[in-house]
DNA sequence: ACTCGACAAAGGTACGGACATATACTGGAC
DNA sequence: GTCCAGTATATGTCCGTACCTTTGTCGAGT
């Protein structure tokens, strides 16, 4: 690594952002970029090329590691887990993100993208009941096969580039991020099991006696909540599973 | 804090335990005695009384921090959350332990308490398909309303002294570490939505058209995997929940 | 060919120091 | 009494060092 093309200055000290929160995304980017195929890089080495102390390196790779992007043990250098999640966004994207790391195609059809009032969506986004809020509902396949019922309550003055965007191939959040610039940072996600309605089952195509996971979430912009979404995922092909070990964080994850 | 008792040798330098272990166990421990009701000590506090670096405090808080055990900010002391979970054992202790903060009185029913076999659980717990496992079945109860039915499959060479024991008011993890020093350090859990068979719904009083929640479990002594376990736990009440933020950990609870 | 000990490498633990920055408190000016 | 500036205090960030423990490797000895 040492031949001329040293001292890669990624890192802006004079930034408002740590040290470590800018190697992590550093490290994150390089790693979604293909880097890094062959071995992660040591402690001492990233040390030696971001020219930090050993312990901003640390607390860098601590992050990544808490996210399950990479896994170390005493004596072995640490390895970048293939299909990792990288950002914490709730188990909706972990398992959208499961699917496309599986090469499985997504699209959505969209079943409604206009403005409409929602008292309880409203009191969710701490607006006045009346708010005319932007609605998008759709319905998100995999390889054709409905797996999910989206309906997302957005605040209307965050949300109404949307309506003219496409969703019916990215992501909401992608699309939310080039269209406005939007970029949740927090929220909050409840899980249940519901037995789902005739018109629900029509929709997911789920046959009788089948139950659903409904998943209901707030996303907020720092302190802000500017997201209400209900999603309704078909239970028999997706469950969510969790790993623990003691003194380590808990982590989420969707499995098939 | 200076007048006699100082000097508390809580800490064992010799031990294979590292020290912001000892420091967080004993910590967890105080806390859950009730100690610190006015006021979480601070960093340099702690520094005093245990006589460790700051670093090894940091460490210690780090991971209350990462189980939600307290909340820290800068500028701001530390604060214990009251009702949270002090170890990760999995959402279903998250369950009972929830239950408990809040006075609610539980009990089992125990339905089987015996040795036999069983493929499949035998397969999880690594172990021939032949093997006689220890086999507990019951029934939770809170406040006389049945919440969930739970199986467990127990590798024999460490689950026989629980068959003579009273599981009908202590949890099978206490009463485990009490007469067999067994304590699970890890595991995998996998959650699911289910509609409940008709059997099923007797069993936890549940009405018609109310789906539940299937936790299939695994805990691991270490490396081996030393019980299965699969919860039926009524999806009407309760639900599991997760807050996240940009650059935390994913933290899950389950509420009512 | 196999075993085992020495050695190097990597992460884990633990110590020390310094400064930055957010917050709470306090006291004085008005 | 209210407001504001200053100060104290708390955690966050960042640097340096040292040693321990585990793991993988390599080479000498059998």
């Amino acid at each position: 690594m040492q031949h001329g093309l040293t001292a890669t200055p990624r890192l802006d000290r004079a930034a408002r952002e740590p040290l470590w929160c800018q190697l992590r995304d550093d490290l994150l980017r390089r790693l979604e970029a293909g880097g890094f195929a062959e071995r992660f890089p040591g402690e001492m080495e990233l040390v030696e090329e971001y020219a930090v102390s050993r312990h901003t390196v640390r607390e860098a790779l601590r992050r990544l590691r808490d996210d399950g992007v990479i896994v170390s043990s005493r004596g072995r250098s640490s390895v970048a887990r293939p299909g990792a999640v990288s950002q914490q966004l709730g188990v909706m994207y972990s398992l959208f993100h499961e699917l496309e790391s599986r090469g499985i195609e997504q699209r959505s059809t969209v079943l409604a993208a206009d403005r409409r009032t929602d008292p309880e969506a409203a009191a969710r986004l701490g607006l006045p009941p009346g708010t005319e809020l932007v609605y998008l509902e759709r319905v998100r396949l995999a390889d054709d096969e409905p797996i999910a019922w989206d309906r997302a309550w957005l605040d209307p003055e965050l949300g109404t580039p949307l309506l003219g965007a496409d969703l019916g191939h990215t992501g909401l959040y992608d699309e939310w991020q080039r269209s406005a610039g939007v970029r949740l940072t927090g929220g909050r996600e409840r899980i249940g099991a519901v037995v789902p309605s005739p018109a629900e089952r029509r929709l997911l195509a789920l046959p009788r006696g089948e139950a659903a996971m409904r998943v209901e979430r707030t996303g907020c912009l720092g302190e802000r909540p500017v997201e209400f979404r209900v999603t309704l995922v078909r239970g028999s092909r997706f469950s969510f599973s969790a790993e623990w070990e003691s003194g380590r964080a808990y982590h989420v994850d969707v499995t098939d």
